[in-house]
DNA sequence: TTTGTCGGTTCATTATTTGAACCATTGGTT
DNA sequence: AACCAATGGTTCAAATAATGAACCGACAAA
């Protein structure tokens, strides 16, 4: 690994949840030498990536992810068109729409959309990482990576987050099998117990899989009428994001039609 | 300068103007070697910073930005509070608000509100960098800087933006003396011709500037009661974001209250 | 006092970065 | 078709920068 990924994969340990790390604990994390880990958080803070918080002595992400994320949002405006998207696919369903990002080996939601219509909903955090196991927008990436990561993911931890949550590496490569037939993978209380998630692979201009998108619907509300009409906007809406953004689904993909 | 720095510093080159940039232009730039340019853009597009554009083989900034700015709205969110801030700030004087940010040597906007009163209106670029001689956020927060910092910016190159461009830095130095004692730059088109302009600085929880708010008027439009209303509404709202952010001014700033 | 942290620093050893030269392609010119 | 000047990408010996064990001083708890 070179110098320069271990500085950023620094950066892959802020979360949500932990969003300011004290210099032993990120080195403790990260794996690196104390001295190495200071070292590379003093080269991101000068270039504005991680900064020091007032009171401790801590590290945070700093200002400069801000300005590129402009910058980035300028040249690809995709979450403007991903929030459209969504927003519109929430309307048709009723239901929670939301969309998530392959970067590297994880898999991280970019923004969602809520329905105003029913007083229960199913509830996302910014920037969550979803488990490619645990949840339908992972089974949907998944299927359309290459062999080689499949079997990065698959070989690695894949813990058990509710009762229901996939965790032999043979069923799991069954369920993939289903999800390249039809283009559409399904998740029944994988990752929270009582939601019922369907997702559809979005593709790049060179037909690689770059993300998903997912209704997730309370399992209680999950009726016939309610998975068709889920699946039938659910495809349209990610198949016309893909083309929306120049990408192209793998050939044979658009074929399919999101047909259970 | 490290490995890291100088990968960080390939995505400097990015711009509203300049998204994309070819592998040779981009070493070029960035004053590197060719093959250095080439392993560093490759680590960081396996990190996700930049990725390839699908038509040409041009590299461009990545969707990683995207997930950590959305950590750092979500630790720090400094982009809502200075947009609200803003909108009044824009509200109260009826001219364009905006706010920038200090990173390392480089001072770049952040956001900014109009005022819809006017038809003529000053108007701004997204993640703009702002010379530190030619406007009066670039004064406000030289002000505050340290010695070796405005030793640094003020032997580097000043070019001359227009006529009215300050570039002597003993002229220069003795302005940010008057910033010193008032807490509020002004500077009357030293970057865009017909801009008059105010600003003052923002400061972390050490003290240390960050940034600055300013308010940007068409020369023609600027009376002495709208300059008293300017830096009177300006200091409101710049202190107040400041004090929100969790932010203190240095000892005695406070003091001031923007008189002129 | 002792013990265990913390953030930060040092410096000899080591491994990584570096860059000139080199491909294979591509697109424009003659 | 031949040529030229670009492009993105690759190689490898030489040079440089990264590394990590040990070490600070400061702080907090026992």
């Amino acid at each position: 690994m070179g110098t320069v990924a271990k500085a950023l994969s620094l950066l892959d340990h802020f979360s949500r949840a932990r969003s300011e790390i004290g210099l032993s604990d990120l080195a403790r994390l990260s794996g690196l030498n104390k001295a190495t880990t200071y070292r590379l958080l003093s080269e991101l803070q000068q270039g504005g990536f991680v900064e020091q918080t007032g009171s401790g002595r801590e590290y945070r992400l700093g200002p400069a992810v801000l300005r590129l994320a402009a910058l980035r949002e300028a040249s690809v405006p995709l979450r403007d068109m991903a929030a459209q998207s969504l927003q519109s696919l929430s309307d048709a369903t009723q239901e929670t729409a939301h969309l998530s990002l392959l970067q590297g080996d994880r898999l991280s939601m970019l923004t969602y959309a809520y329905s105003p219509r029913h007083g229960t909903r199913v509830t996302m955090e910014d920037a969550q990482i979803l488990a490619f196991h645990a949840t339908s927008s992972g089974l949907a990436v998944l299927a359309f990576s290459p062999p080689e990561m499949i079997d990065r993911i698959l070989s690695g931890p894949l813990d058990k987050r509710t009762e229901d949550t996939l965790t032999d590496p043979a069923v799991i490569r069954a369920v993939l099998d289903g999800v390249r037939r039809t283009g559409l993978a399904e998740s029944v209380g994988g990752f929270e117990k009582d939601v019922h998630s369907h997702a559809v692979p979005l593709f790049d201009a060179q037909t690689r899989v770059i993300g998903a998108m997912a209704v997730a619907a309370p399992v209680a509300r999950m009726t016939a009428d309610l998975k068709a009409l889920i699946r039938r906007e659910l495809w349209q809406h990610a198949t016309g994001l893909t083309r929306a953004l120049g990408g192209f689904p793998p050939d044979g993909f658009a074929a399919r039609g999101g047909a259970a």
